[in-house]
DNA sequence: CGTATGCTTGACCCCTGTCAAGTTTGGTGG
DNA sequence: CCACCAAACTTGACAGGGGTCAAGCATACG
């Protein structure tokens, strides 16, 4: 939980924007990209562990993810940690401190990330002007709401091993979605188990008690600071999960 | 569960929609409600127990409750299920549908309620020519994603008393959010024991001994088929919640 | 008046939290 | 290069919260 200041860096022009090489990204038209690119401002870089977001912070900065792993929390007084989801590539971050009064939950880095920078008061021109873009980011705004459904639905009624299950299966397709093309390498999932208990709603001990019995089953493997999924189709399976069938999706 | 087909009823003009004498709604433009007007076909009603809407539609139509209380759910293969969160008078429902490729969530009315229909397939037009409204419906989607994040973080890491005590908190601030007028006479969540469980992610036994505690700490009161709250303050206090302080808020 | 729905209550046991102690790993500085 | 330290992961013992089973009660409704 660092908290030096991030490192502005240069601003890239959009169309050159790593993440346009993903398939999994809608086109942009030229004109559209224009206005992006004028709407951004530049670019950060965050470190692990570093804040990125407060709660109660109003009017923060509007980010969308270039790189990196982030996760979005809450915590109580006395400490009692809730994480609500993960932001990964292509998300867009800080939408909530400019439609309501103020954040409502945190966000820190998990890896080091680098953030793309958008101009805070340009939120009413893109709408104004650019209606197939606002489409995109009430777009984007449904997608979080429901995957915090499924979310719901698994810290409720789910078992800790159908939880666990699901929780990686979900990041294992999520990584997977925005991964640069040759996407046949294992991709590590960059957790601490206080993570995963933080998000499960388990206690560490008991987290680490039922990792415990998906590595016997062969089902993932735990590496320091990370956890690599061995057998996907199972992991559906124990979950009881089907992985949304995410044709081109936007992003900003 | 009942399935009879819903009563359509007649459409009655925006402008004298009951909806807008509830001051925490904000003021529309004649020009928004010309077009609100004319987005809107018809009204429906709806039975208790009645489905509104089924996870796995595709394109279903799109509402604004009017009036009556409903619920968002998903179910498991086994049948357990979860309730996501409720939905109240000005609450928009289906969009999710529209966006993505199908329905993630079904919808049940707890009570009778009554729906604004909209058509369809005017929502690109409502975003091409009503930034306003574009932006109300983005604002009505971070609304509906900060109470599914504490809902989660109630669900993850508040103990049985807290969450129920949260949950009790929500609904009453809720209703009185858009209660019209005279609204000192007391207010009766219409839930069921197990509503409650599936909401909390408790089992019906377990829930019922966690209100008797709170009916003995009079916090509470239940009722046959309701749930009178007697102490906000003292819920607040308990669930260590803070209602979040909404000014005059959008609606379509 | 019988039946369905919803609310209550007690007994029992397992899942999960807490406490406490270790082990492994990676990094840092002497 | 080695000693030390902090993070992160393990493991066992024990207790309490919450699930399950089972039975009973109350109220509404046809």
């Amino acid at each position: 939980m660092a908290t030096s200041t991030p490192a502005i860096l240069p601003r890239v022009s959009c169309d050159q924007c790593p993440l346009r090489q993903c398939r999994s990204f809608r086109d942009f038209s030229s004109e559209e990209l224009g206005f992006v690119h004028d709407f951004k401002t530049g670019e950060v870089s965050a470190a692990q562990g570093m804040s990125i977001m407060v709660e109660g912070e109003r009017n923060p900065q509007l980010y969308t993810v270039l790189s990196g792993w982030g996760f979005r929390y809450k915590i109580l007084e006395d400490g009692r940690r809730q994480i609500l989801n993960y932001v990964l590539s292509g998300d867009l971050i800080g939408l909530q401190g400019h439609l309501m009064e103020e954040m409502q939950h945190s966000i820190e880095a998990l890896t080091r990330m680098t953030l793309c920078i958008f101009e805070r008061d340009k939120l009413p021109k893109l709408f104004r002007h650019h209606p197939s873009l606002a489409y995109d980011i009430t777009w984007l705004a449904a997608r979080e709401e429901s995957m915090l459904d499924e979310h719901l639905l698994s810290i409720g009624r789910r078992s800790a091993r159908e939880r666990a299950a699901y929780l990686f299966a979900f990041l294992d397709a999520r990584v997977k979605s925005v991964a640069a093309p040759p996407a046949d390498r294992p991709f590590i999932l960059p957790l601490t188990q206080q993570h995963v208990a933080d998000t499960l709603g388990f206690s560490l001990v008991h987290t680490n008690k039922t990792l415990r019995r998906l590595v016997q089953q062969g089902l993932i493997r735990w590496l320091d600071r990370g956890c690599e999924v061995l057998d996907t189709e199972r992991l559906y399976h124990v979950a009881e999960w089907r992985p949304p069938k995410e044709g081109k999706r936007p992003f900003i």
